[in-house]
RNA sequence: GCACCCGUAGCUCAGCUGGAUAGAGCACCGGACUUCGAAUCCGGGAGUCGUUGGUUCGAAUCCAACCGGGUGCACCA
C-alpha cells in the first residue's frame, strides 16, 4: 500500500525529469522501486539512475544526484535520500508513513488483504482431474492443494474462478478396473478367477466386491460383462476420492465428464475442424494431427487405426470447450508425468484459433515421503503408494496443507513425516498458527483488564518507534502486494513465505517488548501497541484463511 | 538420442523479469522462563550458488557447452 503511494511519487519525478531535459524516457518502465534486502539501505530503493546510465552512457551516480534533487521536495512522506553503492538511491521515510497503515488495515478487517486486480476476469483452474481408478494418492494430494490454493488466490485478487475436475470413466481402464472388481468378487466367494494381468491390485478392489457382495449375494457369479463390476467400483472410488477432497478443504464447482465430448459432437467437429484447415490427414488407416507446424518434432495420432481417438483428441476438444465456455485464463495444475500432453494441447488451442498465451500450465513435480529420514517406497502398480486419507490421519489437514504449499511447483517436494508430525516444535505450521495464537491472548488479557480495544484514532502511533515495530508495520503493510504476486504468479509458496517471515518477525518482537505491563510500559504506549498486534493478527488470520488453513485462537 | 524441470550451508529449501556484504528452517554448540503462552527468543560455526566459458559497469539470476538427478518422448491416459 505504501509501495503503491511511493511508486507513483517515483514515476512523476522521472516524468518532471524528462520534461526538465535531465534525461530521456528512454528508461521508462525499466526502472525498479524495490524493499532493499539490507537494514540501513533505506525503506525502498531504486535502480533507476543506473538502469539511466546505461542508456545514456552517463555516470549513474551523477544522476542520481539530479534524481535526489528532484525527490527531496517531496518532504510530506520521504524522511531522507541517499545515494549508495553504485548508483542506487535509497528512500527513507517517515515513521509516521508506516504508523498510518494502521487504520486502513483495521477498517478493512477480514477483507485487508484482498484486491481487484483480477478485474472480475473468468479463470477456469482444472486440477486433480483423476480417473477413479483408486484412492487419491500423495501426489494428487499435492495437486489438490496446489489447485485449491491457486483458485483461493485468484479468487480473492478479484479474479471469477471456475474449479473443475476433469475425468473419463469409460474406455479400457475402467474395462480393468470393473475385470479386477470382478475377479475379486469371484475370488471372495471361493469360486476360480482370472485376474487381469495389469490389472488394479489395491485391496480397495476386494472392499468394493465385498459390497457387491452384501447386496446383491452371488447373483453376478455368471455375468460376463464387467459393466455392473465397473458401475459399482466407479460409483464406490468416486466417492471415496470425493470424501478426502472434501476432508481436506477442497471443493470443486464442476466435474466435468470426457463423455460428455463425444455425446455433444464436440470430439468429431474438433476433427472436421482441423481437417477443413488442412491441418490433419490419413496415413496407415489413423488420422495424423500436423503438430509439426506448431513447431513439435512430429506429427501425432488423434484417431487410432482402430478407430478410437487418443488422449489428445479429447483434451483438445475440452480445451476448446474452455474458451468456448468463455473465460479469459485457463490453469491447467498437472502433474510433470503429463508433460508430454502439453504441447499437443496448446497446438490443438492454436490450430483452432485461440491463443494457446491463454492457457497457462502449472506442472508439479513429485512428492516422496520420508520416514526417520529414509525414503518411504512408493508404487502405484502394486498398490503400496500413500493414499492422502492416511496422510491426513497422521498429520492432519492443516499440516498436510501446508506441507504441499511450502513448495514451489517445480520443485519436488519431500515431505518429512517425522518433522510434520512433531506438534511440540520444529514445524512450521504451528510456528505461523501459534504467532496467531499469541496475538490472540494477548489480546484476550487485555479485554480482561479492561483495557480498550484497539482504536487507532485514538492511540498515539508515534509510540510505535522501536525497530522491530516499525518493521512489523512494513511487512504487514506490504501484504496485499505479497498475495497478488502470489495469486499472479501462480506461486502459493509466496504466501506461505510471507507468513513465515511474519511470524519470525512478530515472536522476535513478543521476545523482547511487551505490550501488557502496567508498571513498565507507560499505559499509552500499551495501547499503540495493541493496535499494531490487532493488526498483525489480523493480517495472520486473513492468511492462514486464504490459504484454507485454521487459524486457532488458542493451541 | 530429444524435450521439460531441478542442482544454492551436513539435510530440506527460498532468492532466479540481472543489482549493494548470497538467506531461512532443521541438525550441531552456547545462552534466556517468579515477567502478555518457552509450540518462543538470542548468540555461534558452517558456502568453488554443479563445472567451464560468454554477455554486462554488475551474474546464484541471462546465453552456450558439459556433468549429475527427476520426468516424459505410443495408433496407453
Amino acid at each position: 500500500m505504501i509501495r503503491e503511494r511511493l511508486k507513483e511519487i517515483v514515476d512523476s519525478c522521472f516524468a518532471s525529469g524528462v520534461n526538465e531535459g535531465k534525461w530521456s524516457d528512454a528508461a521508462a518502465g525499466k526502472y525498479t522501486l524495490e524493499v532493499p534486502k539490507r537494514e540501513g539501505q533505506g525503506d525502498f530503493s531504486t535502480n533507476m539512475a543506473m538502469v539511466m546510465a546505461g542508456m545514456e552512457k552517463k555516470n549513474p551516480r551523477e544522476i542520481a544526484g539530479l534524481l535526489v534533487e528532484i525527490l527531496s521536495a517531496e518532504d510530506a512522506i520521504i524522511d531522507k535520500l541517499e545515494i549508495a553503492g553504485p548508483g542506487f538511491v535509497n528512500i527513507f521515510l517517515k515513521p509516521q508513513v508506516w504508523q498510518e497503515v494502521l487504520q486502513p488495515i483495521l477498517r478493512t478487517g477480514d477483507n485487508f488483504g484482498r484486491s481487484t486486480v483480477g478485474k472480475g476476469k473468468k479463470v477456469l483452474v482444472e486440477f486433480v482431474s483423476a480417473n477413479p481408478t483408486g484412492p487419491l494418492s500423495i501426489g494428487h494430494g499435492r495437486q489438490a492443494i496446489l489447485g485449491d490454493a491457486i483458485a483461493r488466490l485468484l479468487e480473492v485478487t478479484g479474479h471469477e474462478v471456475t474449479r473443475e475436475y476433469y475425468f473419463n470413466d469409460a474406455g479400457r481402464q475402467m474395462r480393468v478396473l470393473g475385470e479386477s472388481t470382478r475377479a475379486r468378487y469371484l475370488e471372495i466367494q471361493g469360486l476360480p478367477f482370472e485376474f487381469p494381468e495389469d490389472g488394479y491390485q489395491g485391496e480397495y478392489i476386494r472392499d468394493i466386491a465385498q459390497v457387491l457382495l452384501d447386496e446383491q449375494g452371488a447373483g453376478l457369479v455368471g455375468q460376463e460383462d464387467a459393466e455392473p463390476f465397473t458401475k459399482k467400483a466407479v460409483e464406490l472410488i468416486f466417492a471415496d476420492i470425493s470424501g478426502t477432497l472434501e476432508r481436506m478443504g477442497v471443493r470443486f464447482d464442476n466435474y466435468y465428464n470426457e463423455h460428455t465430448l463425444y455425446d455433444a459432437g464436440h470430439i468429431d467437429s474438433v476433427v472436421k475442424e482441423l481437417r477443413e484447415k488442412g491441418l490433419v490427414y490419413e496415413k496407415d488407416d489413423a488420422v495424423w494431427f500436423k503438430t509439426t507446424l506448431f513447431g513439435q518434432e512430429q506429427d501425432r495420432v488423434i484417431i487410432k487405426s482402430s478407430g478410437e481417438p487418443t488422449y489428445r483428441l479429447p483434451d483438445i476438444a475440452y480445451h476448446r470447450e474452455k474458451f468456448r465456455r468463455n473465460f479469459d485464463w485457463l490453469v491447467d495444475v498437472f502433474g510433470s508425468d503429463h508433460i508430454a500432453t502439453v504441447p499437443d494441447v496448446l497446438a490443438g488451442v492454436e490450430a483452432l484459433g485461440y491463443d494457446p498465451k491463454k492457457v497457462t500450465v502449472v506442472l508439479h513435480q513429485f512428492v516422496t515421503l520420508t520416514r526417520n529420514g529414509k525414503l518411504v517406497k512408493m508404487s502405484t502398480r502394486k498398490a503400496t503408494f500413500v493414499t492422502v486419507d492416511e496422510l491426513l490421519d497422521e498429520v492432519g489437514v492443516d499440516v498436510a496443507r501446508f506441507y504441499f504449499m511450502m513448495r514451489k511447483a517445480d520443485s519436488q517436494l519431500e515431505f518429512d513425516l517425522d518433522l510434520a508430525t512433531k506438534e511440540e516444535k520444529d514445524n512450521p505450521v504451528y510456528y505461523v498458527q501459534y504467532g496467531h495464537a499469541r496475538l490472540c491472548s494477548i489480546l484476550r488479557r487485555a479485554k480482561d483488564m479492561g483495557l480498550e480495544a484497539a482504536h487507532p484514532e485514538q492511540a498515539d502511533l508515534s509510540l510505535l518507534r522501536e525497530a522491530e515495530e516499525l518493521q512489523l508495520l512494513k511487512s504487514i503493510a506490504s501484504f496485499p502486494a505479497a498475495i497478488e504476486a502470489a495469486a499472479l504468479e501462480l506461486a502459493p509458496h509466496k504466501a506461505i513465505f510471507f507468513l513465515m517471515e511474519l511470524a519470525g518477525e512478530l515472536h522476535s518482537y513478543y521476545n523482547k517488548h511487551k505490550v501488557i505491563d502496567p508498571e513498565n510500559v507507560p499505559l499509552a504506549v500499551t495501547h499503540a501497541r495493541l493496535c499494531l498486534i490487532a493488526a498483525v493478527q489480523q493480517v495472520f488470520k486473513n492468511g492462514l484463511l486464504m490459504l484454507g488453513l485454521t487459524a486457532p485462537e488458542k493451541m
